[in-house]
DNA sequence: AGTCGGAATCTTTCCGGTAACAAAGTAGGT
DNA sequence: ACCTACTTTGTTACCGGAAAGATTCCGACT
């Protein structure tokens, strides 16, 4: 029965009810092993009689270290980032990790001295950077954080973070199902260029164009929003011949539909479009949207273990880790007619 | 120009650089005002040379106050919530405080006693709860946290907490255009009725239609999803002689106006739709959806200040905070014909 | 029985701040 | 010049844990 008192219990008040020292308390919320069953055992009674809880801040300060993370994002509201805070999150929860989200002005480099100070006055066990542009890239591996920190962004040669493994296959699973169909003449709405996920996904769809010897037309850019999918085809950049889009992901598919629609182009019969990240939103467009599903609580996960691996200084890199993207096929693409 | 120590500097580093005892540095940091001219200068320029941070988890200890507040959320990944958090974090940071997203299963109450367990451990200086259903309310209220507790949720009868003011008034601008436009026989699609917000907007329509002296149409249950308003649609519960749709959010009405295009009913010619929330993908639906928009924004500031009113320990209950919805008239209604 | 050594437990110190109290320093009034 | 009353600054204790060193306990062995 839990005892109800106005302050909460210290190891120390423990302790006292248990007739130990507070240092043996500590030691069994340690899991050492060497105490005393019977020891062992009026402290497991005193710490639930008195419904003891850890402070936190208190243990951080004689450690040093702390179990909480920091995830920086420039925009939750976009539908990729979010979801995939939403699985760092969870995966840290599961660890025993907090979450402290931090936003900074992703028009603002400056903005990044106050999430630096927020940031060194938190005694953090690591950061995670998400949906970070190129500028921003810079900016912030300047920061001189003295914890781990976990990069979504890089230079896009490189293999680059693990939490962005995905885009290329995931593209090319698209743009490979159009060709599938029968389509030759392809172009890609590209996300914001200043992304890493951007630029991997023009990487992937650019190589598997030249591997299939298909006609490369330009690349479209857009910056992520239905908006600029619907600007990109209304502009008039896209080539009479093409007969299929893949955009980036399933919102500058939707505007990229909705200009279709307006201009009289039928979809899929005349056109066919494909998206990416499998939004709930994306079945219910008109027509149904073909996609690359990406699962984001995975990608969450595999980027807190990348945090975590740093955290605990391994070197191996955790190669094994990978996001399998999967095509789904719904009726916004068909053969072209 | 600022040194570069492997260990961060504390208020005593500080305090003997500048040649005055510690606490003298603590009291220019809590802005204390007798402090001469001079001292407080020589410790400003200690403080710049040593780049120093305070220490959260020291300060916290001392205090037993932090400047971190707790985010409660079901999920994260609706739309309106997502936006919420956001709002509140935008206007944390902006108080220098830090969020800790706290994320916990909806379908699992007994998930709250770890969620309990953390916010105990975290002295904490509020908690937002936020996107709770019925059941979570009633287990989050039982909670017995010690920090003030911001419950977005509870009784729909009452006036209902600041972040949710808008949803009745809100409802009834979309109500009302489309009696406007000549309609009278309108049904709604409802959110997840376990929600506050879902509830609130039934009322509000179902007010104002009395209010009208129309015809009560019973409301459709949905659960805020693109598959309830598809659903909702599809099962045949709606009368045929209604000729518009006032949806609880936009996804339902993304769902609703596709299962009319399936049934061949054209939006807004043989029937209208309205939606709620105005997220950006809105404007992309076809047709381009007439809808309500909430400033998120400005809802997360709202439930920030509240919870910092009860922090403060505020009595007045901060009547003028309300949430201006605004209708957005796009190409989803029309007259009926 | 006396000793030795490891196991179990206790005591002290520290982490980096704040709070309360004590002690200087300073100025005005007589 | 002396005392009083503020001002300004310094000292010490404390927040709740963890780490390190000190101490006690206990059984095995001589």
């Amino acid at each position: 029965m839990a005892t109800k008192k106005s302050t909460a219990a210290t190891i120390y008040d423990v302790a006292e009810r248990a007739g130990v020292s507070h240092q043996t308390v500590s030691r069994y919320l340690a899991g050492y092993e060497g105490i005393r069953p019977t020891t062992r055992e009026r402290v497991a009674v005193a710490l639930k009689e008195l419904d003891y809880r850890p402070n936190l801040a208190a243990r951080s300060l004689a450690t040093s270290r702390s179990h909480r993370i920091a995830v920086l994002t420039g925009d939750l509201l976009a539908a990729g980032p979010s979801r995939t805070v939403q699985g760092v999150a969870e995966a840290a929860r599961a660890a025993g990790y907090v979450v402290d989200i931090i936003g900074f002005d992703v028009d603002d480099p400056s903005s990044l001295t106050e999430v630096m100070d927020l940031i060194r006055s938190q005694d953090l066990a690591g950061v995670v950077a998400l949906a970070v542009s190129d500028s921003m890239h810079d900016a912030i591996s300047r920061l001189a954080i003295d914890a781990p920190l976990y990069l979504d962004s890089g230079p896009a040669d490189l293999p680059g973070p693990v939490g962005q493994s995905f885009n290329a296959v995931g593209i090319q699973l698209a743009l490979q199902h159009l060709i599938d169909l029968g389509h030759r003449e392809i172009v890609h709405i590209t996300g914001a260029m200043d992304y890493l996920a951007a630029k991997a996904r023009v990487n992937g769809f650019e190589q598997l164009i030249r591997e299939r010897g298909l006609r490369a037309h330009p690349v479209i850019e857009g910056d992520w929003t239905p908006r600029s999918g619907y600007a990109a085809v209304t502009s008039g950049q896209i080539d009479p011949a093409v007969t299929a889009i893949v955009a980036a992901n399933d919102q500058i598919a939707l505007g990229a539909l909705r200009a279709l629609d307006e201009a009289g182009v039928r979809c899929p019969v005349d056109m066919s479009v494909t998206g990416f990240d499998d939004i709930p939103e994306a079945e219910y467009y008109t027509p149904s949207l073909t996609t690359v599903r990406i699962d984001f609580q995975q990608q969450g996960t595999y980027i807190f273990n990348a945090l975590m691996a740093q955290i605990r200084g391994d070197e191996r890199p955790e190669t094994g880790a990978f996001i399998k993207p999967q095509l789904v096929v719904r009726a916004s693409t068909a053969p072209p007619s």
